[in-house]
DNA sequence: ATTATCTTTTAGGTATACCAAAATTAATAA
DNA sequence: TTATTAATTTTGGTATACCTAAAAGATAAT
């Protein structure tokens, strides 16, 4: 198996266990990875044989521990690759997720742990994701969904679980940036539509956005 | 075919026509791809396809304007990227070569050009080769071979054709590094091995060594 | 001009990474 | 519990990028 398919097969399984349970069923996979169900069957079956996951025939798969070292090291270079791209070279945030997704399969360690001290070894990248260290070891956080948020309380904007240029270009449009304040002045019975105030100004949020938002309780 | 091994085959075939003359052929393509001749064959038929080259049955093969077009935006792209390393990034000129063959091939001209202007628009990588600009226009300069140098005259060290590690840890060692002075003191006649003096040391320099130093007259 | 040698091409074949359609298995609803 | 629906796997197939060995073509030496 080509090592890029391995990387993005395993990084794919990491970001969907991580959200979810741990379990990753094949039509997720499908979905993230762009291709055939009946693709993702055979990859699984070549991941299983090279020990990276255990895939359990129409059940479903789980990282080992392996795997788990492996997503972890793409994981962390692709969020210092963008990291760098926005603090180091001034790419917007809603332009280097795309630039990281192939930087991340470039394997050198002296360069990525460099960039992570140029970048003062950060904890997060441009999108609040967490970075994990060298060791693979990433920092917890129990942060919330802004559409978990109750009415007439204060909240800071910590991340996006969404890094579409169209979501990410309309956060910043209503300067709903990571570490912004909001307050939340009302959230809409009928559909779950949060009205808050984030920088004197009023804006309505879909709860389809608000569940791609992540907020610290202040 | 995949945009790599494109690139990869256009990169290397400009990098062969622009030493010598300016037909490729097969064999020497099949070296430096580390690839069988067959495989060269089937390559540069389908280039032919797509008008990247125009590729003569047994004869040789050249780039179109278009192939050579996408060759030198390659070339910016690997020699930029050896630059960063080198410059900005700390590493060794027997490093960056490795890394940038994997670097070389993602395509955001956003990037190179910010890299480019980070470094003060460069004109020479870590090895004296010449930097195409954006649109392709690279400098040309009229240095010679170490190994058509004479004895008694004064040289500067301006680039190397052989990247490889050792070669390039064997020059640093004598201080041999881009734009050192360098004196000829004598030439055996027997196996034209140059002896010259570099920093106020001897040093011995093969004919094999000396055909892989570029210098300029001084 | 003919042979020997070296280079290139063709023929036939492998491995990877996909696919659509059919068959199977699991989950859900009646 | 039995249909119905949905997810997964199997089957058979494509395209890319390689390969080795044999055939054909070009070059050089006698
Ligand atoms: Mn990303
Ligand atoms: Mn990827
Ligand atoms: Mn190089
Ligand atoms: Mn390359």
């Amino acid at each position: 198996m080509r090592q890029e398919t391995v990387e993005n097969y395993l990084k794919t399984i990491y970001n969907l266990s991580s959200n979810n349970s741990a379990v990753v069923v094949n039509q997720q996979l499908a979905n993230k990875l762009s291709i055939s169900p009946a693709s993702v069957t055979e990859g699984l079956r070549k991941l299983h044989e090279l020990k990276y996951v255990v895939y359990e025939k129409s059940y479903g798969t789980r990282l080992t521990t392996a795997g788990a070292k492996l997503a972890l090291s793409i994981v962390r270079r692709h969020r210092i690759w963008e990291t760098y791209l926005a603090k180091e070279l001034g790419f917007g945030w809603d332009e280097v997720h795309e630039i990281a997704e192939e930087l991340e399969h470039i394997k050198n360690d002296k360069l990525i742990n460099k960039l992570s001290t140029i970048l003062g070894n950060p904890m997060f990248d441009p999108h609040g994701d967490p970075i994990p260290d060298a060791k693979g070891k990433i920092k917890k956080s129990n942060f919330i969904k802004l559409s978990e948020a109750k009415t007439k309380s204060n909240y800071k904007l910590m991340g996006v679980t969404d890094h579409s240029v169209a979501f990410l270009k309309f956060l910043e449009k209503h300067q709903l940036i990571i570490g912004a304040n909001i307050e939340v002045k009302g959230i809409e019975e009928f559909d779950n539509t949060i009205v808050l105030i984030c920088n004197k100004k009023e804006v309505t949020i879909s709860s389809k956005a608000a569940e791609c938002m992540i907020v610290e309780t202040v």
